[in-house]
DNA sequence: AGAATCAGAATTTTT
DNA sequence: TTCTGATTCT
């Protein structure tokens, strides 16, 4: 039990109380994820069996890392305990039970992209206009609703929702969700937020189910409790209803998720629910100088509603909060550039201690640009994960539907890709006759004689038994034989091969890196069943950093705040301070959100060790056009004795040294009011953005045809002929290939170059 | 059927 | 600015 000396006591406390009810609500850098792993630990040091234990996290890599930590202590028996996100530990015991809720155990897992692109199918379907019915707007009302566990049918019923949506004009919303809901029925798919819901739905309608898992899970743990959604929330509870140990971890100060159904009233009133619920509280931040926490704790006093904390350091005091001003993103950009260059060097540290931190994706390439051109190493996290590459995602659903050949949006994914000549028109007749017949795509494309003329029933046709002869193919092969051989006889490895572009092929060792892991997966010894549809069954739930590469080069950290959360760094910049960037314009309009808006800036804050950097610039270019930027209100709120504030204009206030709190804060505000005197840095010209060309009035002056100019028969054209075209000018005829109505000719025009032209489209006069 | 071009939209995103 | 989806051209 040597691990229970490197506890504070209450880390020790919460540790040791394994029974009942327990609320943990950790501060930052609090040593969180110590008391967890030791808390689990310490069960299983008491003698309960691993398998009893149920562990949910919010990532795949947080589950990875406390499983790693936990088996440092006890040992292997770590494999044993049930631990993973939420999503995927479901995805886990939906597989067993699916067919008690009518789904099939291979159900596939539509990811988000999937969910939208069914969703516009089902827009086009119905004729509703995607500017008010817009997919995204769509998919997140289906997602809160789900979250909330109203189905469609409570949804069409409910006369508030109803009233809600026929206000703004978007009536059909409820029939769009039923539909979605059917659709996804008959793909045999469940989207992310099925996994939560109908694993509500499972342990609501079969008691025996119910039963059975909460004897099985005696043990529950939750990490990042405050980021559960009411869907989640209802799962853990009627899940720990029998044994009521059940143990929540938490800081509702770092609630980030509620644009995604998170409600932050899970914890805050979790001892409603558990009147004798035993709280610890760990207070003392072990990450971070007192400065940064005493800025962190200035911020985060402004948000009303919070559970009262008081978290310290005892850490040294630490160099002040350093504030910024460029007068433009880029200048932004430079200035932490060279900033980070000094501070690497006078600190003697490491690239990779630096991160830099941002609200939106969209302030990445300023900072990249500065980063580049001062030549330090950077990589941004985050972002496309290797499994929305588009490559990846086309063989993965050639792998779905080789499972399920009711998914919907694998079918459509990849019917004509590779080209198979399966145009629009063709899938539209498919969609049609599915809808008619009640029947998936994938049967109506085994039928195809009888609903397509001859050419595009062949090519249908002969997609279908493809697919069926790589499902014979997976059953008597390795996952990696069968991913191959799908890889191989779609043509879709020989289609990537073929591109030499520089993306080509970046697709193609994307392929080859995905072959790679399958064929690690089939060899693993850990597994019983290493088949590909067994790799299928979380492929969906995969996500970035899942893949990450060991390959741990020393450089600095690009990321959005949210995906910061969890990590820490020595030095931290948070950049573009802004109104309307941060806090985000959308979070404005009411007092929730911009609360949200400040948790995740004392997220952000609460990232660094040892030193953070706080960044602004009064101008920066959004969608093209440069606009001007206030500083964010959140400078506002920090106690200016915990700052050091460097302006570029160092004389404009060395004078202002004693300055009162408001003295600075006009200072700072002073030079982007508009109505402030110019000071000469900030009089700068404007980038001469104004001047950019339309390139193809450079590349083509337009061809004025001649008066007489009309397209004429081009059937008898013969090699060498002068013609004249519309908008190329004049020509020669160079070469002729291919028979009858598809010649393309190749044409020599004196003003554009050389073309190729179908002759059976071309508008071409013959010059005589 | 497929390539090229144009118009329009645009937070955050553990799953 | 940059990406995506629809439209136009071949």
């Amino acid at each position: 039990m040597d691990y229970l000396k490197g506890l504070n006591p209450s880390q020790r406390q919460a540790v040791e109380q394994t029974e009942g009810p327990v609320m943990i609500v950790a501060g930052a850098g609090s040593g969180k994820t110590r008391v967890i792993t030791y808390r689990v630990a310490h069960l299983i040091q008491k003698g309960i069996d691993p398998f009893n234990i149920l562990v949910l996290t919010f990532t795949n890599k947080a589950a990875k890392e406390m499983r790693e930590r936990i088996m440092k202590v006890v040992g292997s028996e770590a494999k044993n305990i049930w631990m993973g996100t939420f999503h995927s530990v479901f995805a886990k015991i939906l597989r067993v039970e699916a067919e008690k809720i009518g789904y099939p155990n291979n159900f596939t897992i539509y990811d988000t992209d999937d969910s939208k692109s069914l969703l516009k199918a089902i827009l086009k379907e119905m004729s509703l206009d995607d500017k008010l019915y817009n997919p995204n707007f769509v998919y997140g009302r289906i997602s809160m609703a789900k979250n909330n566990l109203i189905s469609a049918a409570e949804y069409l019923k409910n006369d508030q929702i109803q009233a809600d949506d026929f206000s703004t004009g978007r009536g059909q919303l409820g029939q769009v969700y039923a539909t979605y809901t059917a659709r996804c029925f008959k793909a045999g798919a469940m989207d992310f937020d099925d996994l939560l819901f109908k694993t509500n739905v499972l342990l609501r309608d079969h008691p025996e189910v119910l039963h059975k898992y909460q004897h099985k899970f005696k043990y529950l743990m939750v990490d990042e409790y405050q980021d559960t959604n009411f869907s989640q929330y209802l799962i853990v509870k009627k899940l720990a209803a029998v044994n009521y140990n059940l143990c929540v971890v938490g800081d509702d100060a770092q609630s980030i998720y509620g644009f995604r159904g998170a409600n932050i009233q899970n914890i805050l009133n979790f001892q409603k629910d558990y009147p004798d619920v035993k709280v610890f509280k760990l207070e003392q931040n072990y990450r971070s100088t007192q400065n940064i926490v005493n800025v962190a704790n200035s911020i985060i006093k402004n948000n009303e509603n919070q559970l009262e904390k008081n978290v310290f350091s005892d850490n040294d005091e630490g160099d002040k909060v350093r504030i910024t001003r460029s007068y433009s993103d880029n200048e932004e950009g430079k200035s932490v550039a060279e900033s980070i260059i000094q501070e690497r060097s006078t600190k003697s540290l490491d690239w990779n201690e630096f991160a830099v931190l941002y609200r939106t994706n969209a302030q990445s390439r300023s900072m990249e640009e500065g980063l580049r051109k001062l030549g330090v190493p950077y990589k941004i996290h985050g972002g496309m994960s290797f499994y929305q590459r588009k490559e990846i995602k086309d063989l993965i659903a050639y792998f779905r539907l080789t499972f399920n050949n009711n998914d919907e949006e694998a079918f459509k994914r990849v019917i004509n890709y590779p080209a198979r000549g399966i145009g629009k028109t063709t899938i539209d007749r498919m969609i049609v006759a599915a809808d008619q017949y009640g029947k998936s795509l994938f049967e109506i494309a085994l039928n195809a004689p009888q609903f397509l003329d001859n050419r595009a029933a062949t090519a249908v046709g002969n997609f279908a038994t493809m697919i069926q002869s790589f499902a014979a193919v997976a059953k008597t092969s390795t996952a990696y034989d069968a991913a191959l051989h799908i890889a191989q006889h779609s043509t879709l490895l020989k289609d990537l091969y073929d591109d030499k572009s520089v993306e080509g092929l970046a697709r193609y060792e994307n392929i080859q890196e995905l072959l790679n892991g399958i064929k690690e997966f089939s060899e693993r010894e850990d597994i019983e069943d290493r088949n590909l549809s067994v790799f299928m069954e979380d492929v969906a739930l995969l996500t970035n950093d899942d893949n990450e590469k060991a390959e741990d080069k020393d450089t600095v950290s690009l990321m959005t705040i949210h995906s910061s959360k969890g990590l820490e760094f020595n030095q931290v910049y948070v950049v573009g301070l802004e109104e309307n960037l941060f806090p985000s314009q959308m979070s404005l309009n009411s007092r929730a959100d911009l609360e949200e808006e400040r948790r995740l800036f004392y997220v952000a804050v609460t990232r660094a060790e040892n030193k953070l950097h706080l960044s602004y610039a009064t101008s920066r270019f959004k969608f093209g056009t440069l606009v001007n930027c206030e500083p964010s209100r959140f400078l506002d709120e920090i106690d200016p004795k915990y700052l050091e504030i460097d302006l570029p204009k160092k004389s404009a206030f060395v004078s202002n040294e004693k300055s009162s709190f408001d003295n600075e804060r006009t200072l700072w505000k002073s030079t982007t009011g508009g109505e402030s005197k110019t000071n000469d840095v900030f009089s700068k010209p404007k980038p001469a953005s104004a001047q950019k060309v339309k390139t193809t009035a450079l590349l083509s002056k337009a061809h004025v045809p001649s008066p007489d100019f009309k397209p004429e028969d081009t059937s008898s054209l013969q090699v060498g002929q002068q013609v004249e075209h519309e908008r190329f000018g004049f020509g020669k005829v160079l070469n002729l290939e291919g028979n009858k109505p598809d010649i393309k000719a190749t044409i020599f025009f004196k003003d554009i170059g050389q073309k190729q032209l179908l002759l059976k489209f071309a508008k071409l006069r013959i010059v005589r």
